[in-house]
DNA sequence: TTTGTACCATGAGAATTTTAATTGTAGAAG
DNA sequence: CTTCTACAATTAAAATTCTCATGGTACAAA
């Protein structure tokens, strides 16, 4: 597995470069940003790590130059930054996950692993319409608005936006959802989709969640 | 797959007779409780249908003969009582289902597809001390006393008791009851410990469920 | 069009789950 | 044997999740 750093700080790439060298990644530095992107676009990497500022070009810019040509290959911040206003600009370029400054190996280690575990098909960002989540940092976008969402809320959102397109039927919405398997008399998947049409401020003219009579639910971007 | 139903009346078990073979099940009928346990220790059958009460002998008693010789095959009973006295002893003799009369046949269908599935290896039923733990009902049951637990308490229990006798260590049990991965710098297991101990009322003689400090927890039957 | 019925939306309250702070205790170090 | 410290037990309160009851609305039948 190929691994590409865009970072300037010698003292990081170093670090990170070793460390990954030594669970047996392939890692190559960049410590410009259009460099870093000329690499990137060669398309010979499996996942990118890239800081938040490095000089030449951001890279959030080089996230989404990147994302135009390679919509599968994991991208994963640097960033000393934790100011939600950033992050979200991270994660609208198509980020896949971020880790702040400073870290813990393991951590990254365990995230760059789980970024690398799916490889087929398993995406870790879902769209719909202005709406993006993205399951492994849990987070829900609006636009340029972070929604806090509660874990259930989350699930059921990301059941929806994973079967974009497909009517979901109560049953299916419950087995996947709530772990319940025979009996499903119970009225908390409408009372869930209320909340997420309130928090999500789905009115009129954007009915991403719409109803079925009698079977379920659609996610649809109109 | 054989299904062996033991019921006395015949618009019963002519239904589900029907029913089943219509899905593709071999299905013998015995009206006759004696009858019946002669033919279920024949070891013909994956599957074992029992009415509550039969001419002869008790479905109870057909399904405690029967656990003795076959300790896999599972036991469903059909019953018209849904009082808790009378379950108790049903599972206390080893059943691994039951459901109530009048139920959908597409119910019965379920449960049955359910206990059929995992076939090799996958019990639905676990002890500890005097304590019994079923899957497929959600029932726990101390001695003959049924224990109402909520979803999060009966899952950490059961985590455990699958893991009789090995130490599960916080970080396990927090990725495989509450499916939380990197951080578990959280102290609901605890709580729950707390919860579950008060609960099964496991005094200092019935320390089955015992802290290993600075690793996690056990159960053991001491 | 009107009426009826079954389904869905919504809100409020109950139950569960989680967090957080305090108290207690085992085991290590002195 | 004492003291200290890190971890666990316990409790209370906050947050989430679920249930239930009410009112609204789409669709079908008259």
């Amino acid at each position: 597995m190929r691994i590409l750093i865009v970072e300037d700080e010698p003292g990081i790439y170093n670090f990170l470069k070793q460390g990954l060298e030594e669970e047996s990644y392939a890692v190559d530095i960049a410590e410009e940003g259009k460099k870093g992107l000329h690499l990137a676009l060669s398309g010979d990497y499996d996942l990118l790590l890239l800081d938040w500022m490095v000089p030449g070009m951001s890279g959030i810019e080089i996230c989404r130059q990147f994302r135009k040509e390679f919509k599968d290959t994991p991208v994963i911040f640097l960033t000393a930054k934790d100011t939600v206003d950033e992050t979200i600009f991270g994660l609208q370029a198509g980020a896949n996950d971020y880790i702040k400054k400073p870290f813990h190996f393991e951590e990254l280690l365990e995230r760059i692993k789980v970024q690398l575990r799916p490889k087929s098909g398993e995406h870790s960002i879902f769209k719909l319409g202005n709406i993006t989540l993205n399951t492994t940092t849990h987070q829900v976008l609006k636009a340029e608005e972070v929604i806090s969402l509660t874990q259930k809320e989350f699930a059921l959102l990301e059941y929806l936006m994973r079967n974009k397109g497909i009517v979901c039927r109560r049953s299916r919405i419950i087995e996947s959802v709530w772990d319940i398997h025979f009996e499903y008399n119970t009225g908390v998947i409408d009372v869930y989709i209320n909340a997420l049409r309130k928090k999500l401020k789905l009115g009129e003219d954007e009915n991403y969640i719409q109803t079925v009579r009698g079977v379920g639910y659609v996610a649809k971007e109109i």
